[in-house]
DNA sequence: GTAGGGTTAACC
DNA sequence: GGTTAACCCTAC
């Protein structure tokens, strides 16, 4: 009888051991529960375990942007994104600030303040030699030209924001440079500095300084320059006038006419138009390009997108009915003015423009798929107070003096230390708590989610969370109460890059 | 080519 | 200054 030799594991052995964490052939089990994880489990399988318990894949999955409603899923709150505005990057230490967090009812509520901080500045401070004033005073005067606060006159309305030399100045040079009409344009050119000013402000102001140039490039036929020597030109009223003469131009280095940015002449539509665009939208659907084609339509002027435009504008009952998004309109956009009892016209569905009945034989089944849009989904608003619904402001680049209410948030610094102070407090019982002043989450309690079998955690009392497999195995449960995972999870299921998010790797959401 | 959404002119 | 609708940009 022979003996073999013992091995002794050498260290490489114990390198070459599988990664506990790393995706492995071999099915791991959930480290808590005991629950059985998918292996290698891809983006597809994933899908699947959400589409369909059987773990079917519908072959027909919603076309792009075509959000099926199957009215037992509910959306979650998307934050709008604002094209060609340049969004604030957060640093990876501070991204996520803006989500809630995991405890979320740990936390203070953020307050829209400003920090008290700012008013308790040390009195002594190096003066400036430039100008002789203590430099954080002269900071804080630059502080104040660059984002003044919005200085109430007698009867409580913002003051009105005159326009100073050096901001016409830069209004100027900025329409010789980037032409009449690129107002968004100038208006973020960081070589010109506005107070608070949007692109239709610059536009009014141009129109108020130079009439004629900006009547001029309506037209698109050349004007001589007006009179060099003194301001204001035909009509103006001499010494109250804003008009800036040729002179005054040439002082600013604008010799030249101003350019007009290239941009074709509107055409309103006529009834012929309408209605040869209400017949080509019964006989091709939303194909554009088609309607364009259609000879018999007569609309070959107009681009397919000025149809699409058309349509979506003057029939967006129709347009929505077609399962097209309606045109976003009005969202977001701030209240009016002492008007807040007014209830905004933010769907675009309730005050829709009807159709003439004898223009599309709505009795025929639809082009494309149906969509029920409703107004307000009750389950959203029980997540979120209606103030708490708008996030745009956060992210808008672009103000445009009416959004004065629209601060940055601050967080106060104390929030770090919050948590570790009421450290053994209790989570509030309910999903939320509202007060006047503060709001709390539990993110777990809002979800909904299928409560978890695993022992909690002693002493923490709190509950982890049920793994991926022991959610998807309730093939029966109310999918109405239950929401569908969040974008900021799953990124974009519809594959919407403008969404911003990505798939997460499955070995990710897991972790 | 289409859809979503931003920009701008015109009008009030 | 607000509203509306035509025009425009760009991702997909």
């Amino acid at each position: 009888m022979t003996s073999e030799p013992v091995y002794k594991p050498i260290s490489l052995d114990v390198i070459s051991r599988p990664n506990p964490v790393e995706p492995q052939s071999i099915p791991q089990r959930h480290p808590l529960n005991g629950t059985l994880q998918l292996s290698q489990a891809s983006n597809k399988d994933l899908l699947r375990l959400l589409y369909d318990a059987n773990g079917t894949l519908p072959e027909n999955r919603p076309a792009k942007r075509s959000k099926l409603d199957d009215g037992k899923s509910m959306d979650l709150p998307k934050l709008p994104v604002r094209q060609n505005t340049k969004r604030l990057r957060i640093p990876p230490t501070l991204s996520g600030l803006h989500q809630p967090p995991p405890n979320a009812g740990l936390l203070p509520s953020i307050s829209t303040e400003q920090p008290e901080a700012r008013q308790t500045l040390p009195l002594q401070s190096p003066k400036d030699p430039a100008t002789d004033k203590p430099i954080l005073e002269a900071a804080m005067e630059v502080t104040a030209c660059a984002d003044p606060e919005p200085a109430l006159s007698k009867t409580g309305k913002p003051k009105r924001n005159k326009w100073s030399d050096e901001e016409t100045a830069c209004l100027l040079k900025g329409v010789a440079r980037f032409g009449v009409g690129n107002w968004t344009k100038i208006l973020n050119c960081p070589d010109y500095h506005f107070l608070k000013r949007s692109a239709l402000d610059l536009k009014d102001r141009f129109r108020v300084c130079c009439p004629n140039d900006y009547q001029r490039s309506k037209k698109q036929r050349p004007a001589p320059r007006p009179n060099p020597t003194g301001p204001g030109t035909s009509g103006s009223r001499p010494g109250r006038s804003d008009r800036k003469s040729g002179a005054e131009l040439q002082d600013l280095g604008i010799n030249q006419p101003f350019a007009k940015v290239q941009r074709r002449n509107r055409h309103e539509y006529s009834a012929a138009e309408d209605a040869a665009l209400l017949t080509g939208f019964e006989r091709h659907g939303s194909q554009w390009a088609a309607i364009r084609a259609d000879e018999e339509l007569e609309l070959g002027h107009r681009t397919a997108t000025d149809l699409r435009d058309r349509m979506r504008t003057k029939y967006p009952d129709l347009y929505a009915k077609a399962g097209l998004a309606p045109r976003p309109g009005v969202f977001p956009k701030p209240a009016k003015r002492g008007k807040k009892d007014e209830q905004p016209k933010t769907d675009g569905h309730a005050e829709v423009q009807r159709a003439p009945e004898h223009a599309l034989a709505l009795d025929k089944p639809p082009l494309l798929p149906t969509k029920t849009i409703e107004p307000i989904k009750q389950p959203q608003s029980s997540l979120l107070p209606d103030d708490d619904l708008f996030f745009g402001a956060l992210f808008d680049g672009n103000d445009d003096g009416d959004d004065d209410d629209a601060e940055g948030i601050t967080l106060d610094r104390g929030i770090l230390d919050w948590p570790l102070d009421n450290l053994h407090s209790k989570p509030p019982p309910v999903a939320y708590e509202m007060s006047k002043t503060t709001m709390t989450i539990d993110p777990i309690a809002t979800l909904n989610l299928p409560r978890p079998t695993v022992p909690q955690h002693a002493n923490s009392g709190y509950s982890a969370l049920p793994s991926l497999a022991a959610i998807t195995a309730f093939n029966d449960f109310d999918m109405a109460g239950q929401l569908e995972l969040p974008s900021l999870m799953l990124g974009s299921l519809e594959s919407d890059g403008r969404s911003g998010g990505h798939f997460l790797g499955f070995d990710e959401l897991l972790s």
